[in-house]
DNA sequence: AATGAATGAGATTTCATTCAT
DNA sequence: GATGAATGAAATCTCATTCAT
């Protein structure tokens, strides 16, 4: 029906395009709305085209909101690691994981709002939980193994790596929701105060 | 013209009792199949009622899932009351908010589990968050009050009572996914290790 | 099962003063709100009573509206009764019938507002028009009536006494619509030019 | 990047065709059943079609019903244009009114029919009656201008316009409901003798 | 006589999805 | 690739009516 060359490539870049374009109004209108009052036909009223578009590119609304964490949390990943990969220890890792996360909720809160949205509201149909929809343990593994190094290096006193990095992954979660309330927050400061007082917490 | 005793009381007695159990019901399939599937049918289906007797004891779903949230946030003050009151000093306030707050995490995961979806999806018709639906800032600005104390008693270093008030209702928060993904989570021991792990934080 | 003397007529008593009043509360509330909007539940509010006692002395919504139609009937044709029969001649029954039933749109318009509606809503299940739910047509048959008189008196000349008697009774159930519009409207100088307007249209 | 003729219309055609179905679908069981009954369930099992496609194509039911009196009062308009503008004098608009709304009720009872029930009931949430929601004062606004004319050019006597305007469209209304009680009513008549009792009541 | 509670039908509306063009 | 049109399910809410007390 069609050459067989060059066509497939473009196609999937058109194809890329758009879902791409998908996936950024899906970010915005979920930070705006909320998950539950997000609709596909909201989503394609903002990226300007009709429905049939994103069913046509998505195999369903399940699909395109895997994506959006997907794209998120991929987003959020790649703009940590110059932070985490910088550190000459273990807890300089854990302060660049904070410094970075805190880095990107600044510059793209939508994204973080979303996502934190979605990881609430993720079901599959019969209601249970989507297991682990976006790297969400991902980086508390993440944490934990950091952790694990310094208490290994003896930079760290002795404590449960898994409630350590649930709990600073908690904290940083928490800080979507303190910028809603208060939308000044000093981002720099808050990271500041959140790396000392796990500083404390589990320096040796 | 009628005696002043029993009979209002027992009138309400019923209407309260229906209350009950519809809230009741509603923190259930909340919790099972999560905000965005919880509708007033499966609510209704599950207290062996019709629809409409819903909307003949609530204004609307509005009211309904106010009243779940003033609920289950009046259980875990109750619940959690003595182990605050019971506290010597600041940082005993901080250690009986942790266990008393697992603590009703253990008793009644359910109802935190149908609380935290509520929360996190509460929005008006605009999609705007809820202000405050539940004492959630409450609660925050209680374990500010405890800081703060701490601080001048001289039991507390120098730090953002605000950064670290949320950062102890985050990792508090938390303990709720924890227990989906492992049902059998020693609850005890993570309180244990979250009173340990802001001792360190906190301490001067 | 009862003793068959007083108690039948006592029981009427009270059974008609509730009758009544609802009846009254019914006029009330279909005046201000229209019949579509108006339900039991309204008419029990506005009454301060529970809706079940409306269906305990009526049948159902129909029989109370069928009785509400009866009533405002009843009160215009009492109220109109002194200005026709005091008519001398077959012109001066018809300015009765118009400045009688311009007085009773004065003195109780809530009243022809609620009928108007009622004639204008009311149909059986299947959706056609009541019967001669009012003494609409019983109206019309009055006019003609009198307006068959003129004609035989020689006081009126030929015309089709139905168009003639259809148009009056058309001209005065307008009115009250234009009371809605201009509630200050000056409802005697209305009647004179009613009066006129049909002198001239039926005087030989 | 299109050329300018068809295309527009063309999409516009289909969407048109269906609202035009819709609209004259609702103008049917309105008719059929009274404002009261009639629902957007009705409307589409009549129209053949799922309720769906009604939301699809207007905001809501209030839109619909805008629509359909809008329609009928634009047909009526139209149908009655010759009438009018064909008279030589001020009396002869006033027949030509007459004869215009009795031809267009004879051709379309349905849709005078559907339009007196919209009116009669077309209420806000409050309950207060729409302002005009069709040409509704409109028309009465048009017999009054004929009426100053004709007694500007001395053709009429002296007498309240307003009155006089009123309780000609009062009486053309009137005739719908006659339709109904006797379906055989011979319209044509009925138009002579109203133009022959207007013509009474006006002429100097 | 009256009440509150409950029911179940039905109304409007929203939405994800499918399909012909 | 894209669109508008259509569907049908489901959700919330209202209401007349019934019933036990």
């Amino acid at each position: 029906m069609r050459p067989d060359s060059k066509p497939v490539d473009q196609k999937t870049f058109i194809e890329e395009a758009r879902r791409a374009q998908i996936v950024s109004c899906a970010v915005e209108v979920i930070a705006e709305v909320g998950y539950g009052q997000t609709s596909l036909a909201r989503i394609a009223q903002r990226a300007g085209i009709s429905k049939g578009v994103i069913s046509y590119h998505f195999a369903g609304k399940d699909e395109l909101i895997q994506q959006v964490a997907e794209y998120v949390v991929g987003n959020a990943r790649a703009y940590m690691r110059p932070y985490i990969e910088a550190a000459p220890d273990a807890f300089g890792q854990i302060r660049g994981f904070i410094e970075g996360n805190l880095g990107f909720v600044g510059a793209h809160r939508e994204q973080l709002l979303a996502l934190g949205d979605i990881l609430a509201n993720a079901r599959d149909a019969n209601g249970s939980l989507m297991p682990d929809i976006s790297g969400a343990s991902g980086a508390i593994g993440t944490l934990d193994e950091f952790l694990r190094r310094g208490q290994k290096d003896g930079q760290f006193r002795a404590f449960s790596t898994r409630v350590m990095a649930t709990s600073i992954r908690a904290a940083l979660d928490a800080v979507s929701g303190q910028l809603i309330a208060d939308p000044e927050l000093d981002l720099r400061a808050y990271a500041r105060d959140l790396v000392d007082l796990f500083h404390h917490a589990t320096k040796a």
